[in-house]
DNA sequence: CCTCATACCTCGGCATCTTAGGTATCACGA
DNA sequence: TCGTGATACCTAAGATGCCGAGGTATGAGG
């Protein structure tokens, strides 16, 4: 994960609000293992981005625990977008050299 | 180019031995202007690569000019194709994020 | 109680990349 | 002939960005 942390986390995000803990299970979860990130990385991104206007977040005290819950402002969909512009770049630039000739298109359609 | 340079750095040189200043300008074209790495970077990683033994290099003076030209070794390879494996879960792995419910399957076959 | 899971946080270090500058040859045109 | 751009190499210092390690606290289960 070097540089492609906001994207996920956004990403994630995007498809639902909720805090840092279960955003690191929810990647766990849905990538079978492949993305286990850990807290260190995770808690100072969400910070960062809260503080670039991409997330709000809101405190929830939920049976004596206390949550703080990300949501995806209208600035954070927008620098979604445009990051998931950036990775389809990269990625399709990094194909056509690890595969010169294939013709490696969208992701899907 | 986080943590993927020496990715493409193999990539393109596995396909045929070459000097920095031309990896660079393969890199742009193969790519389309996508990849267009800086001097500063390239240089300072073949040196690393090669000092890793993943690269040899060799003195060929061409036209008064001397130029550097490596090669890909066979740990460099093996190295690739480790780091191929690596790309290619990560790019999955992403796009499970980016794209929930869609299986996105190996990027070629 | 003690440990594990949940849930948050921060600091320091490390690896990596970029910026900015430097050297030198050759070809071309003014 | 002199400047400029392309070719071709290099390095040092700085910024960036992530991770590991450590810390706090509650609730559940043994």
């Amino acid at each position: 994960m070097k540089g492609h942390l906001d994207l996920v986390l956004l990403g994630v995000l995007s498809r639902g609000a909720g805090h840092g803990y279960q955003v690191i299970t929810r990647l766990r979860e849905q990538t079978g293992g492949a993305l286990d990130l850990p807290e260190g990385s995770v808690y100072p991104a969400l910070h960062r981005l809260e503080d670039l206007g991409l997330l709000t977040s809101e405190w929830h005290p939920v049976a004596g625990r206390r949550r703080r819950v990300y949501s995806v402002t209208a600035e954070g969909r927008a620098a979604l977008n445009a990051q998931r512009r950036d990775w389809r770049a990269l990625v399709q630039a990094v194909e056509s050299v690890l595969e010169p000739g294939r013709r490696v298109g969208a992701v899907s359609s």
